[in-house]
DNA sequence: TTCAAAAATGACCTTTTTCTCCTTTATTCT
DNA sequence: AGAATAAAGGAGAAAAAGGTCATTTTTGAA
């Protein structure tokens, strides 16, 4: 499905957005252990982040990471894109390595408006969105102790 | 998504579901020559679906593997099941261990049809209606040369 | 203007997944 | 029975994914 490095990296994406409002840098630490993730290992995945800008960083002291507001509105696609690249959406699910309306997989035609919506999903739904949610507490970030 | 060795699998049990009629038993190498596949590889994993009853297997001189009639009524889900498992189906797009609609992750709710549909095509889709598509030359196990 | 705090970078290590090869076991035919 | 043929099984190599650590660079403030 979606690595695990991009599962870190959309919730480290979505608890920097919801952080937006508050006009606050956060550091890799602090952000490793809000998602439960490895620090050395989030901190690689938030320069690529940052690399592809879907945040912004900020070195040196009361540096960090933070969203600006045109990054709150960048959909969930942009941190997949980052980390695992889009081949998820598009792979041909019975591994062909050309499988199309004209020559299609035997799974092909069957398994088409799911990706569709697979793709849709991902496509339509902002930081921002998923960050209100939380923000709202009607969802979580983290597993319940 | 799917793991390579699953995207193997299903073409192999589809290969072996389009042969079923012929009343022909298929040996590894045929197999793996068919479906663009490493063969030392391939065997593991036909053992495996051999010992999850997706195929039979008969060893020795005019052995090989083939589909009982009961076997081609299965879902292409118990080939996924048989290599790679069910986490696909159930996991958290976030990667949350615990997710779920009372404790959902900011994902949950948007992704919930989609996981849904994308389990629905799987047990409903027979290795017996995937290789029926295919005698009819509807559709195709290997790329186009 | 130097000091401390933070991210960036590069070199590695570990685990999992993919893949191979060799030996054993079962089956069939002569 | 014996030889030949095909799958099963086990050990382990190779590649990819996940993860660490020490060093360098950038920056803000005393």
């Amino acid at each position: 499905m979606i690595s695990k490095s991009c599962k870190y990296a959309i919730r480290a994406a979505v608890f920097i957005a919801s952080k937006a409002n508050e006009d606050v840098k956060l550091g890799v630490k602090e952000i490793a252990r809000e998602i439960e993730a490895p620090t050395a290992f989030t901190a690689k995945l938030l320069q690529t982040l940052n690399k592809h800008k879907i945040v912004t960083s900020l070195k040196g002291p009361y540096g960090g990471f933070f969203c600006e507001k045109y990054q709150l509105n960048l959909p969930v696609l942009d941190v997949v894109n980052a980390i695992d690249g889009l081949a998820i959406f598009k792979e041909c699910v019975m591994g062909l390595h050309q499988c199309s309306d004209v020559h299609p997989c035997p799974m092909h035609h069957r398994y088409a408006s799911t990706r569709d919506e697979f793709l849709k999903t991902f496509s339509d739904t902002t930081l921002l969105g998923l960050a209100n949610d939380i923000s709202a507490g009607a969802t979580f970030l983290t597993n319940p102790d």
